[in-house]
DNA sequence: CTTGACATCCAAAACGTTTTGGTATATAAT
DNA sequence: ATTATATACCAAAACGTTTTGGATGTCAAG
């Protein structure tokens, strides 16, 4: 079952190796004719390279590596499906494979995880989505030069190229929506300390807040943990306040919706009695009930482009622009009190 | 910036190539002290072996492969996601490499994908989840005799190793509960045709129904897509008849949650008002509202056992049941009705 | 003093490619 | 008749491992 090399054909042809493989890739001093048998030859045999010789040869892998951060086995983020599915898209089109781990986020399994892609040379380059705090990927991979492309800022120095939305001005838009709807008594359901995309949006909040002579009251910013589950915890406590929030801004859809079904429970109709927005419209979030004010996140489009900048990367062009902020663009639905 | 190897290492101690090597597997032929110099050196020069090289060598890649099968670019179902942390977690703890692609089901894409990383030599084995009547990918696979393992029987004659749930039982035991309920006039909302899971569902349906003397009306079947939005869809549609049914049995979760928010922009109460069941009980199913009646298939553990399955198979060990059936459990929430 | 037995090491082959630096032959220019 | 110029081919090296089949030296037993 072993299957067909280059050896092969050439001994079947009578030719040397050197010819096979250069008729197979097109060059030049190979006689057209011998270029025909060789083809077909290669054709009628079965003959496909293989890859890992071909790379060994190279030095390149022709693979990029992507660490999506989980937590937890019941991780159904649609954020990630949807990135994976720009990602890996992109990267077929690119004749790219995609090496695929999961790991839990700042943990020594996911730096080794990192490490081990990195050092086994097993990719050419990573994707780094998610950003943190003080980001360990990043200051790994810029301080050993590997090349990466990440979906979302740090606060590092290090000079990295990157795609990132908006947040803070998506959140300014939610905001002065809700505003300008008559709200004086916002709440945030945030995520866990530590994440860029966060504190990006939580800035955004606060400066439209303040812009309109408002503050945000400490009981009425909650952690929750970017899940359906977390967002219906935070949602019971806001509810439990002696004097609850009029309009709850979660830092994204699943939050929102877990929230949603937590005002729900309680006999709330959401859109009436309480707002509720979310971030980065999945696509749940226009099929709930009811449907999902939100802000647009062209998610699908973010893991394609950062997939080819990657690509450009390892394949040693230079990019257009290393740095890419997307405006990011309010979606008005039925939660936040119009329908 | 050329990475440490074994000839770096060899030259830098004195050795030879081999003695280095043998002296890092551990063979019994080299000194202890010897060892234990190269064992020092490798960790100070940051010697980490070059996969593709050991790779090439040992004839075995390490890495099995798992092409998702994703319609469109917003392909968010909880399900794979879950599936692929199951999966890539397995992996890693058996130190395998996951190799990903997402491409559209039944598409020559998706062939080219199978036979690139069949042919290119890229993995030891795949992965094959949601199978389809005649499905194409098991009939190449097995006819080649290719190492997988499937998520889902198949219809083909081939034989090989797989972990299904009993959807059919399952949703018997849904139909049961319904009828038990009072309810006679039972809708379904399929999935597009040749998914062997949505068939076994089927069956099972058809098998309670006939069981308590009823049947499945001809427009009380409607096709949806699997995703949110088909259940919407399919939930008008049913809703529109001039005698709708009072109860529909979604054949998954995003199906039946769509459904249910169908229901509700027509002013339903989902649970009083009419029935409504789905499938897979993803996370989502326990916080929406209302919470929703389903069947638990244990999907992340599934990911696991195939993930498993497959790394024995690759190993040449072999395995203590080739043909796995999980017995699924009926999750009781207030969507159909309790509450 | 030979004969094993053992401990320790290594040169070379192998995995399947691509690339480098040729050679041999024929044809055209001097 | 020599020199240049293509044209068509190929042997060998290289990529970085692991494995095969010794080689060398030491020491104890005969």
């Amino acid at each position: 079952m072993g299957a067909v090399t280059l050896k092969d054909l050439a001994a079947k042809l009578g030719l040397s190796i050197t010819t096979v493989s250069r008729a197979l890739a097109g060059y030049s001093d190979v006689a057209e004719a011998t270029r025909q048998r060789v083809l077909q030859a290669a054709e009628e045999m079965g003959y496909v390279p293989d890859a890992t010789a071909r790379r060994l040869q190279k030095g390149r892998t022709d693979t990029i590596g992507f660490i999506i951060p989980t937590h937890g086995p019941r991780f159904s983020d649609p954020f990630f499906s949807e990135l994976l599915s720009g990602i890996g898209n992109e990267a077929a089109r690119h004749n790219f494979d995609l090496l695929v781990s999961t790991r839990p986020p700042d943990t020594p399994e996911e730096d080794a995880a990192y490490r081990r892609m990195v050092e086994g040379r097993l990719v050419d380059g990573l994707l780094v989505v998610r950003t943190r705090v003080g980001d360990r990927r990043i200051g790994y991979l810029s301080q050993i030069g590997f090349p990466f492309v990440a979906f979302g800022r740090c606060d590092l120095e290090a000079d990295f190229p990157y795609v990132d939305e908006d947040g803070k001005l998506g959140l300014e838009l939610v905001t002065e929506h809700l505003i300008a709807l008559g709200h004086q008594r916002l709440a945030f359901i945030s995520a866990p300390d530590g994440l860029m995309f966060c504190h990006a949006r939580r800035a955004g909040l606060h400066a439209a807040l303040e812009r309109n002579g408002l503050a945000l009251r400490r009981e009425y910013f909650v952690v929750g943990d970017l899940t359906q589950q977390g967002g219906f915890r935070a949602m019971n406590q806001l509810l439990d306040l002696s004097s609850p929030p009029t309009a709850v801004v979660a830092c994204n859809d699943l939050s929102a919706l877990g929230a949603i079904s937590a005002a729900q429970k309680r006999g709330l109709v959401v859109g009436r009695d309480i707002a509720i927005t979310g971030f980065d419209d999945i696509p749940l979030a226009e099929h709930s009930h009811p449907s999902l004010t939100t802000v647009r996140q062209p998610i699908y489009d973010i893991g394609c482009q950062i997939c080819e900048m990657l690509i450009r990367l390892v394949q040693g062009e230079d990019l257009a622009e290393r740095h890419i902020l997307l405006r990011p663009e309010l979606i008005i639905r039925e939660s936040s009190g119009v329908g």
